[in-house]
RNA sequence: AGGCGCGUAGCUCAGUGGGAGAGCGCUACCUUGACACGGUAGAGGUCGGCAGUUCAAUCCUGCCCGUGCCUACCA
């Protein structure tokens, strides 16, 4: 078809017709940019940064989904709506793609040297970065495009620098020896949630050591034998009778005879578990390390960042970890000291990014304190400053507040953001001098100094040996780059920062921070974070500590945590379950809009959604629904007038019905019940709007008498559906609004949300239609269960209660169209044939003559069954009306309710049962 | 180990302290001039189990069974 909205629209709907060139003009329009307008109020949503590497997922179409119709929404609703994009640079992800690629050239980054490596990472986000921007323009996300931001870009890394300037200055940000993870295929520091548990098959290795001087000997168990080489103490839990004579006793280590192993009691140990005895290797296991602190343990590092044996492994140096597992192994077999061993499931770290086992270091690196942080973001909770939804995540949020870890920051990378710490060489080596002094001997940095190393060399020894505190005193923070000014005076820290300290500024960076921007004025705090709950710790924590810290209020009113999305069966995606759905690939199948709709129908907050294509696949039917919704009312007569007040109650029905859907609409929205919404407005328009009014208008139509207000009717509640559907399916919504008011300049996305004021609210159409609507399907019953097709003339007869619908002129058409009645005609119950189909209800009763059509049985058969329906649902009120604590205590509209419905169905089963006499004395 | 969630029609899921719902699937009929990507009618459920609170429980409470996730981690 062509894309000119004054031209009729094609027979079917085509999303491949409609969706690439709406966007194209969305796009050229800049019509999603924003500015701060001060007359209108703000709302702001700033995007999840997508990974630079990544590429569009099922998460990020939900998620993209969800806030577009927010921002949709509230744009309509005449807020001043800022959707701020942006993608984060993924530090480790992105130096592997890079270095991967040298390798394939059989260079490395050390061979080209920092500056040319981070050219050719900047070229390559270039060129294959940040392909998710286009894939989220696809589903029709309507960010402010302008403003797309990258965490590498210089606002950002200015708001990097400032943000680590004023914690290290406040002491918030520290450099410590800490035991971290190590990725050893990264080759980098990790924090504590960068790492996951993997659950695997491992033995508990026995083996023993001799007490000295003694015939003694205590038996530890451990799952990494190859750490014995750093291991300094056997601890036992102080109440283990087994072991407390061998408390304060010296062990010998079997390969460092020299080594002074002592055995020390710590609450720690479990008794119960192994042998009850713990070797203690505190530079290599988190809970040794605590413990080997609590006892003024030395620490001994046997690792290479490589993961290989180091110096201090004796023999053993050289060798790859599992290689020195086996081989300390097997000299521990031959020196008889295996003492057995057990299978045991245990878990081990690996490296969320590079699936590498993690192994535990001590290690010199960037923190940030985050306790007192921590603190405050979880009060801006409590407090009811930000809000979280669904509020189950309240708990968790706290939890892990009350017992979050330092944050370490350093990463030793190049693509990233270089710490704005600058070492001052002149005060460097007078630190060297005086803390060599104060030892009264000569330090390894002293004796680079003064055998004249290159001051490079110098600092890295001072930063491997000198106690913290020694570093801090000539470690300066700067936003300024000191080296670039004075280079003979400063060396920068060469390490970078964890790429989620730029994702923690994002709501304020993004906006100019810490510039003060009219956009961070009007904006911030921005109003709804909308992302999913696995990076509830990663990313929104650190942004509300952020947030609260530098910005001093909450970086957002609201933050509303999603589901995962997983396969038809509830399976969570995984490549290698190979049950991964491309979101690109149902866009291309089924439409942006049918994808954005399924989404949206199957969010209900806190639980995850199984995504089916066969559901997809029905909101595709849905979108050609509507579009030939919209067909029918382009052929139907031009109205003479738009504006107006419809007198028929079809017409006042179908605006009364919009009218409530839209107030629910609106509350439903703002309460982020994405799932209510949607299928809200799904059943206003195929359910109210294509099945009844559409047929029912077809009828007003042909009478001079309603022609024109129906046709007036048709387009204006047309109108509304396409603005109340809009946020959901953007596309489908803008052409077919476009063709409606054949103006093709007019775009639904910034016109005004429907306005309920404007509606009728007529509760007597809607009681009208509810008998007629029942009155039409009782006939249809009659006809489908007698297997009497749709073409087979009937005529109906009709009893009813003065003033009731079914009596109205004004319906009988319908009735008759609808129902497919030749004739409609008021009888009494004695007047009426015996043989006939009947239908009662609560207010009417309806005769369809069968004589010559049917049998009597058949008939008698089917009223029998509904009899019997009837009777139980009589039984049940009769029931509860008799119980007088129910009459007494239940409220009154509620006891009323049922009175009248016993009342009602009682009217129904006389009825019945008196056609069920009249059928059997026919038959006879 | 602790925390959270889920269990409703064949499947995927809404829902509410007071008459059990949708989509898909299934059955029958229908090329009625918006739509077969459609229409009409229908079949199908002891709302996981047991107990309690209540006049009233699918909904609230407790326990149990099944299932999923998160956090912590024992060498």
């Amino acid at each position: 078809m062509s894309s000119d909205p004054t031209t009729p629209l094609d027979a079917a709907y085509d999303h491949h017709q409609i969706e690439p060139p709406r966007l194209q003009r969305w796009l050229d329009a800049r019509v999603f940019h924003a500015e701060p307008d001060p007359a209108r109020e703000p709302y702001c949503i700033i995007l999840p940064p997508p990974n630079v590497t990544g590429a569009l997922h099922m998460g990020h179409a939900l998620n993209a989904t969800l806030q577009d119709i927010l921002v949709r929404y509230h744009r309509m609703r005449g807020y001043c709506v800022l959707w701020q994009p942006g993608i984060d640079h993924a530090g480790i992800a992105t130096q592997t793609i890079v270095e991967r690629q040298l390798a394939e050239e059989g260079t490395n980054r050390h061979e080209l040297g920092r500056e040319t490596f981070l050219e050719r990472v900047w070229q390559w986000k270039e060129q294959s970065g940040g392909r998710i921007i286009e894939q989220l323009k696809r589903i029709g996300a309507s960010c402010d495009w302008d403003r797309v931001r990258f965490t590498m870009d210089e606002p950002s890394s200015r708001a990097v620098r400032e943000a680590f300037v004023r914690l290290w200055d406040e002491g918030l940000i520290y450099r410590g020896e800490r035991l971290i993870n190590w990725d050893p295929v990264s080759h980098t520091a990790l924090s504590d949630l960068e790492v996951e548990y993997e659950e695997r098959d491992g033995e508990l290795w026995e083996f023993a050591y001799p007490v000295q001087d003694s015939d003694h000997e205590i038996v530890v168990a451990t799952t990494r034998p190859e750490t014995m080489l750093g291991d300094v103490a056997v601890a036992v839990h102080p109440d283990d009778e087994r072991y407390r004579e061998l408390i304060g006793a010296r062990l010998r280590h079997p390969f460092f005879p020299e080594r002074e192993i002592i055995v020390i009691a710590d609450d720690a140990v479990d008794p119960e578990f192994g042998t009850g005895a713990v070797k203690i290797t505190p530079a290599h296991d988190p809970t040794d390390f605590d413990i080997g602190h609590r006892h003024g343990l030395p620490m001994i590092n046997i690792l290479t960042l490589d993961a290989t044996i180091n110096e201090n492994g004796g023999p053993f140096q050289g060798l790859d970890r599992y290689a020195a597992r086996e081989e300390v192994k097997a000299r521990l077999r031959e020196l008889g000291l295996e003492r057995g061993t057990e299978a045991i499931r245990h878990n081990v770290t690996v490296s969320q990014r590079s699936g590498a086992v993690v192994e535990p270091m001590i290690s010199r690196q960037y923190f940030v304190r985050t306790a007192p942080l921590a603190e405050a973001a979880q009060k801006a909770v409590q407090d009811g400053q930000t809000d979280i939804l669904p509020d189950s995540w309240i708990k968790t949020w706290n939890h892990f507040l009350d017992n979050i870890q330092d944050w370490c920051i350093s990463r030793q990378l190049w693509w990233g953001h270089r710490i704005p710490v600058f070492y001052d060489i002149q005060e460097m080596e007078r630190v060297i001098r005086e803390h060599a002094a104060a030892k009264r001997e000569r330090t390894e940095a002293s004796i680079a100094l003064e055998a004249g190393a290159s001051p490079a060399y110098v600092l890295g020894v001072a930063l491997r040996t000198l106690p913290d505190d020694a570093v801090r005193r000539f470690s300066r923070a700067s936003t300024e780059d000191l080296a670039a000014q004075e280079p003979d005076r400063y060396i920068q820290e060469a390490d970078v920062l964890d790429t989620w300290f730029s994702s923690a500024l994002w709501p304020f960076s993004t906006l100019g921070w810490p510039e003060e921007t009219q956009d961070l004025d009007y904006w911030y705090p921005t109003s709804t974070l909308i992302t999913g709950f696995d990076i509830l710790f990663f990313w929104v924590a650190r942004m509300m500590m952020m947030g609260v810290h530098l910005m001093h209020d909450v970086p957002f009113r609201h933050v509303v945590l999603h589901a995962i999305v997983r396969d038809e069966h509830g399976e969570k995606m995984s490549k290698t379950k190979g049950n991964v759905i491309d979101p690109l690939e149902l866009i291309n199948d089924w439409g942006a809009d049918a994808l954005r709709f399924t989404l949206a129908a199957m969010t209900t907050l806190g639980r995850d959604i199984s995504l089916d294509r066969k559901r997809i696949e029905g909101y595709r039917h849905f979108a050609n629904k509507i579009w030939n919704a919209c067909r029918f009312v382009l052929r139907s007569p031009e109205p003479e007038r738009l504006n107006i007040d419809p007198v028929h109650p079809l017409n006042r029905w179908i605006l009364s019905e919009i009218r409530e859907v839209t107030q629910k609409t609106i509350e439903r929205l703002d309460q982020y019940q994405f799932g209510a919404y949607a299928q809200g407005v799904y059943q206003l328009i195929w359910d109210r709007y294509c099945d009844w009014y559409i047929e029912g208008a077809k009828v007003l139509l042909q009478d001079p008498e309603t022609a024109d207000e129906t046709a007036a009717t048709l387009r204006v509640a047309m109108d509304a559906l396409l603005r109340l559907l809009h946020p959901a399916m953007p596309y489908v919504t803008e052409e077919l609004f476009a063709a409606l008011h054949g103006d093709p300049e007019r775009l639904l996305g910034l016109e005004s949300f429907v306005d309920v004021d404007t509606l009728p609210s007529d509760e007597e159409s809607i009681g009208a239609f509810g008998i007629v609507a029942e009155a039409i399907q009782a006939v249809r019953t009659i006809r489908g269960e007698n297997n009497l097709p749709p073409n087979q003339r009937l005529s109906a007869l009709y009893e009813a209660p003065e003033g009731s619908p079914l009596a109205d002129p004004r319906w009988t058409g319908i009735i008759r169209q609808l129902a497919r009645l030749d004739g409609w005609a008021p009888t009494t119950s004695e007047a009426a044939p015996a043989f006939s189909g009947t239908a009662a209800g609560a207010t009417f009763q309806i005769w369809v003559p069968l004589e010559g059509l049917i049998d009597v049985a058949s008939e008698i058969e089917r009223l029998e069954k509904s009899l019997q329906q009837t009777r139980k649902e009589l039984e049940r009120t009769q029931k509860k009306l008799a119980n007088p604590s129910f009459v007494e205590r239940a409220p009154q509209e509620v006891v009323e309710e049922q009175r009248r419905r016993m009342a009602e169905t009682q009217e129904i089963l006389t009825r019945t049962e008196a056609q069920l006499e009249r059928l059997r004395s026919l038959a006879g």
